[in-house]
DNA sequence: ATAGCCGCCGTACCATAGTACGGAGTCAAG
DNA sequence: CTTGACTCCGTACTATGGTACGGCGGCTAT
């Protein structure tokens, strides 16, 4: 090889597989980088694009709006990102405290129903309050 | 009416479409009640069923996790439902860190990002370390 | 008694994010 | 110079959780 890696390589190093890059290519997320031969090497670049990718998604972004961030990266458009950030904070902060309500109950549970072998274990009323 | 709410006060009443109900009956989360007549009348059973199901939702429960959930309602299996809440709790664990990790990362963003005109926002630098 | 919602039912379709597959070509090692 | 792994490409299929549609028929108010 000449230099970078090829697809598999990409995709191990991201933790992905091969199909997905490939699908993120179909969507524009990824560039389909020149071919040495028949066969598509990838640099650093493609990488740290990647991995950006991935961590978005984490970050509860969809790949259409990983796009139009992708698409922001190489403008000014500051306004917009802003707005986008923004928006992706406020949804976070709700669905964090809508999971430490959900872990709260479920600790309920897990108390309530802790070994020992009384009768109902009420499963559904556990949720009531949370 | 007899007694009790048809399908449409019962999915108004948690925030549903009817639809979403009858897909529920299907995947056999809630019972079909008997019908007065042609039309199925639901009580306060069905609303805490139902209740239930969108906070266990919430809790990252997949539908089939709630199917055995319910079944287990009925049962004395603290054992498996023990298992489920641990296991569920970690899972949240998880993912709450993630996302406090993600919002981390877009405060960073939303903070180099600030108005004013400099050059480039570097958007994917942003998640680096986060 | 008749219009117009509802409810009931089955089937089909949707979005999101992949995952699988099959054939043809290619590259590197033995 | 063949073999075996890997690439490329298009197309199809999957899972999850719904959402929509169309026909039929009953409940209710006017």
């Amino acid at each position: 090889m000449k230099n970078g890696v090829t697809i598999a390589g990409l995709a191990k190093a991201v933790g992905v597989g091969v199909e997905t890059v490939r699908y993120y290519q179909r969507r524009g997320l990824l560039e389909v980088p020149e071919a040495i031969g028949a066969v598509r090497h990838y640099g650093p670049d493609d990488l740290r694009r990647l991995r950006f990718i991935r961590r978005a998604q984490g970050a509860g972004f969809t790949l259409e709006e990983i796009t139009e961030l992708l698409a922001l990266d190489r403008t000014e458009d500051r306004t917009r990102i802003h707005a986008m950030a923004a928006e992706r904070i406020a949804a976070l902060d709700a669905k964090i405290h809508e999971l430490e309500a959900s872990r709260t109950a479920l600790e309920r549970l897990r108390a309530t129903c802790a070994s020992g072998k009384g009768g109902a274990c009420p499963i559904i009323e556990a949720f009531d309050p949370g």
